[in-house]
DNA sequence: AAGAATAGTGAATCTACAC
DNA sequence: CGTGTAGATTCACTATTCT
């Protein structure tokens, strides 16, 4: 029977006090991106960056909270990231995997904290979103990456696996949106293969716990860290419910 | 009625000798990330490099010659890409559009290499290869990825054109395929609809020709520069008798 | 329907060379 | 001359797609 844990506070205090192991740390990092302007980026709040013009800004649809640690400048970006990912490094066992979401703006900043963190980059696995806005006389932003990266040689499964070069999912929508930068669980499941069968998911920026969800869901244990109270008590909400009713 | 031109010669030479203007470079450049030791990738022919072991190792049903410039270190290959795509934006019009093609483990280097060049990164194209080599225990290589980057603000279709953010093909098999590391001109198609209709494409890496085919077809016209004077051959004789019979 | 291909990779084996 | 190590070479392997 997998188990879950969601830790309230920032994962660059709370990973020198867990004790792991972890076989798969998955990271879905502010990406720090949003904005056009450097002012932009390092001012404006969460909701009015991410959130399409039409809604946030003039009275909205949804109502999500905003998150806190999106106004970092690039290089802070990397050296702050791979400070998390050398955390998480010191928890993960050998042959584990880690997974990190970003876009093609910080693409090359996030392998290179990848990779200062110590993990050996493996691969890219873009996540598809068939869903997203058309861009007039460009080509649509229609894709966000995952980083794949391994503790050394990659744990072998047996029987062994094979996973997907590309994945696809529409961000949730409605009432089963819960954050503003969530992930679909159907894409985290996917991802999740690669960790050892019923080993633990680390996730230092847990947010409303849809990898927890994913993790459940596939057998494996789940260890989330939280900075904004609203959304670690969000998660645990919504891991409790799954565990008690299999429903998300 | 689109015209072209294949010229043969080093791209660093033959740039700056021509005059322009150019409405989009399409840049295939050789990925120079084959091979898993500093030998292989330095001496190994592309042949044995990039085709796999069941094929040119052990008697092969296709017999295409290898290419030349595939031995650069990292460090090397951005500071040579970068040159070549500042003589290529020097012919570029105002609001052209530069498309370079590379694999996950250059694309930081690459966009290091387009920014460096003085193009505006505005994006990244996966193309999806569905007929990519499984990975086992780990997530399959099937992406290869476009960075589209402008000079300055991009170019205003009238009307306006909407492009996909996501590309999918398989490379060209059997008696198609003329060169190893060949663009599927399906793929080639929907990328120069950024250029502005009628407008020049520029290749400073022309291979077999195939973004000359898909400008041609595209009502685009083509100036390519191919370093091995068998693939100028080759392209030349497959554009002409694109030309010729509107066949490829 | 059968066969062959894939901008590979991990493991096993072999080779060269320093001590 | 045996031994250990690093680097190079060879081999085996795989699932989806395309001819």
């Amino acid at each position: 029977m997998p188990t879950w844990t969601i830790h309230h506070g920032d994962a660059l205090a709370i990973l020198p006090a867990l004790t792991g192991p972890a076989d798969l740390v998955i990271a879905d990092p502010p990406y720090n991106s949003g904005g056009r302007t450097a002012s932009e980026r390092t001012s404006m709040d969460t909701r009015t960056k991410y959130v399409s013009s039409g809604s946030a800004r003039k009275g909205a649809q949804h109502d999500l909270a905003g998150f806190a640690g999106d106004n970092r400048d690039q290089r802070a970006f990397t050296v702050w990231l791979a400070m998390v990912l050398t955390g998480a490094l010191r928890l993960a066992a050998p042959g584990s995997s880690a997974l990190v979401f970003t876009d093609w703006r910080q693409l090359p900043a996030t392998s290179d904290a990848l990779q200062a963190a110590g993990w050996t980059w493996r691969g890219v696995v873009p996540w598809h979103k068939p869903t997203s806005r058309p861009r007039p006389d460009g080509f649509r932003p229609a894709c966000e990456y995952v980083l794949w990266g391994t503790n050394g040689q990659p744990y072998r499964h047996a029987p062994t696996v094979y996973l997907p070069g590309l994945v696809s999912g529409s961000q949730p929508r409605g009432h089963g949106r819960r954050h503003i930068t969530q992930k679909p669980v159907d894409v985290l499941r996917q991802l999740v293969q690669v960790c050892r069968p019923a080993g633990t998911v680390l996730d230092p920026f847990a947010g409303a716990g849809s990898a927890g969800v994913a993790a459940l869901a596939e057998d494996r244990s789940y260890i989330g860290i939280e900075l904004t109270e609203h959304y670690a008590d969000i998660a645990r909400q919504r891991l409790a419910g799954w565990q008690a009713t299999g429903a998300d």
